[in-house]
DNA sequence: ATTTTAAATGCGACTGAGTTGCGTTTGTGA
DNA sequence: TCACAAACGCAACTCAGTCGCATTTAAAAT
């Protein structure tokens, strides 16, 4: 029952198991794609406060319950795992249809050279084309 | 004389040589890494109008003149240059000290291997590290 | 040089994302 | 059940970007 994963997560990162977390932490356990502000507040209805919802986010990623992904459409979006879980710095994909967005946990990125007196901490790739539902 | 060129690039593209729009070219051609919206607002000081900037930027852009970034900042960057010139999704190096973007040129090789069903169509990589003015 | 006209500008109003301060409510542990 | 920090709800705000519309202007035609 994802009740009692969901329990677990926001206990043992000391967060207090609110009504709106724990609806919350539900949207991002039943979808397997990232999720930007609108869609979730769509999930969660009418009646939930911006502010609260953006403050939720926040300290989910905080803990690590959740990633932030910026699939250059000017909307942040988050996806259930911390980052690391998929490897530090994994692919996102962006579906050019249906513009939904994936962790591709375990896409490779390799053999990026920078010139001379650049150095290289992290790489992040987004992959545009056409997803497995179009 | 970068004037020549500047005015060479508007009209081949069919765009009036505005006072602007030379200014703005200006600070493409002056400067090595990718502007934001505030920076090229600094550059050309506080006269300018916000509209008629962002649509001259998205006519250079559609002239592919310039193009456009997205360094997850939430902001939009531009850098001279269509994009095809520095290969077709070329890769932009954010440095975490100063925030700089730049285009890199011939940096990357990428190797993405994504699930079955998924169709890859173009790659956009962002490097994050430290630049060799840090 | 003057007229013409479409393109470009300037301004104001607007949307949407995200943030912050503050007073009230609520979960949790003592 | 009580106390207190954490979370919430609300309003006000910033910042990026867009749009409609009336005015101006670059450039081509006369
Ligand atoms: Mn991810
Ligand atoms: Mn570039
Ligand atoms: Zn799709
Ligand atoms: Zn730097």
């Amino acid at each position: 029952m994802e009740y009692v994963i969901g329990d677990d997560l926001l206990q043992q990162q000391g967060l207090k198991r609110t009504k709106l977390r724990m609806a919350l932490l539900d949207c991002f356990l039943n979808t397997k794609h990232a999720l930007s502000y609108p869609d979730i507040k769509q999930m969660l209805g009418e009646g939930v406060d911006r502010s609260t919802l953006y403050r939720n986010l926040a300290a989910f990623e905080e803990a690590d319950i959740i990633h932030r992904i910026y699939d250059q459409s000017g909307v942040a979006k988050y996806a259930f795992g911390k980052v690391h879980d998929h490897g530090r710095d994994h692919a996102h994909f962006v579906c050019e249809q249906c513009e939904t967005v994936y962790c591709m946990e375990k896409a490779t990125t390799v053999d990026i050279n920078v010139p001379k007196g650049f150095k290289t901490k992290t790489i992040q790739t987004i992959i545009r084309g056409i997803c497995s539902d179009c």
